[in-house]
DNA sequence: AATTATTTTTAGGTAAATCTAAATAATTTA
DNA sequence: TAAATTATTTAGATTTACCTAAAAATAATT
């Protein structure tokens, strides 16, 4: 089946929408879309006609099998540019998703899988969020952004979100690793660094740019 | 000024058929773009509309200054695209083009800075075409194809298409590099490969990729 | 030069993806 | 539960990028 573009933004925003919040209403997609509820119908029936949507009228909406497995290789797609864009390109992790928004939609599922192998099949974007392997199975750890945890949590690193040569020297250097586990101490609103105390270790500063590429999960 | 996907496709096709010819037919554009004469026809006045295009009616077009520039920056896209995907992702170069119609359409001028950077700023695409730079400047070498050299010509490497550590690895072993001087001694068809002779020095056997992977002027 | 053939343009139409305005269904509130 | 509000759909238009068929301009041939 081959997807526009439009179709394939559609696919992607009731996606993320459904994570969120089951079915997902008219209104709601023209929200994230920025378009109108009117303009919204339309597609929801070209997008039933291609059996990729559940839709009942008035009732909202929610992929199909299909739905579902399309929306995944658009997210996995999404993904793995912006990782490239970070990881490859050093653009900052904030300035990634309009560009990944239009490489998502180049088609050559040759292309993606050797941009995966390229990149080191990466199991997170520099976002912290989970990419979907060539099957769409992705990672479900249930994690948060450093920068999000209230001190005194103890919490353990679970991925990190940009693989860089760097970053991978800097953690090794602070003796940080996928599985360790730490107590955040304080955080400091001026630089946004936060202070954390890793167990029968002293204490450590973790700059604002290490902390949004850590991604931990409570212990 | 913001050009859809069709109208880039226009631009560059009337830049590539001006190259080789002159002024620009609609009938050659119709063909070149799979379309039928009265669509080229509507587009032309688009494009004209925009200050695009040089286009008096039944004369052809030429582009006009804006146009040449736009299509540079089309052009130049393109081939660092090829250029990213022979020798980053491994692709090999007879199958990168229609991949490479895609991304060219992907815009953000930062991208295609940073693409050209992380690529080592290339000179030339993988078939041997020159790669504009960010002002539209490019080498304007005219070479050819090793593969589509006779025999017993005399010929000078101008280029060299793919730029793989490998492949430099090979022509550091071979003591082949950019204006090196050998003779085109012959040519096997059977497996497409080639016997040189470098001055003062012992003949050479090329195999095909290579062949194909170095670019020379007639001497 | 007049006729024929070719090329190009005009006229009118279609599908995708959007819009506004009006109608209808569902939900909330009095 | 009836009225008011909100959400959703339908109806009818618009723009882009195509199409076919017919008309007009240019080029080729007798």
């Amino acid at each position: 089946m081959n997807l526009t573009v439009a179709e394939e933004n559609y696919i992607k925003a009731i996606f993320h929408l459904q994570q969120a919040e089951g079915n997902v209403s008219t209104n709601q997609l023209a929200a994230s879309l920025n378009t109108k509820p009117a303009s919204v119908t339309d597609m929801l029936k070209r997008l039933t006609h291609k059996n990729l949507l559940n839709y009942e009228p008035y009732q909202g909406v929610t992929l199909s099998k299909d739905g579902k497995k399309q929306a995944l290789t658009i997210v996995r797609k999404h993904r793995l540019w912006e990782f490239f864009l970070v990881d490859k390109l050093q653009f900052g992790w904030d300035e990634v998703h309009e560009v990944a928004e239009e490489l998502e939609h180049v088609r050559s599922k040759k292309l993606v899988d050797k941009l995966d192998a390229f990149l080191g099949h990466p199991k997170f974007d520099p976002h912290g969020d989970p990419i979907p392997d060539s099957n769409g199975i992705m990672a479900t750890i249930r994690q948060f952004n450093l920068i999000d945890i209230n001190p005194t949590a103890w919490v353990e690193v679970c991925s990190v979100g940009i693989q860089s040569a760097e970053l991978l020297e800097l953690l090794r250097h602070k003796n940080i690793g996928i599985g360790t586990i730490f107590q955040v101490i304080r955080k400091f609103d001026f630089d946004h660094s936060i202070e954390i105390s890793i167990k029968n270790s002293k204490s450590l500063n973790i700059s604002q740019q290490l902390a949004q590429a850590l991604f931990v999960k409570l212990v």
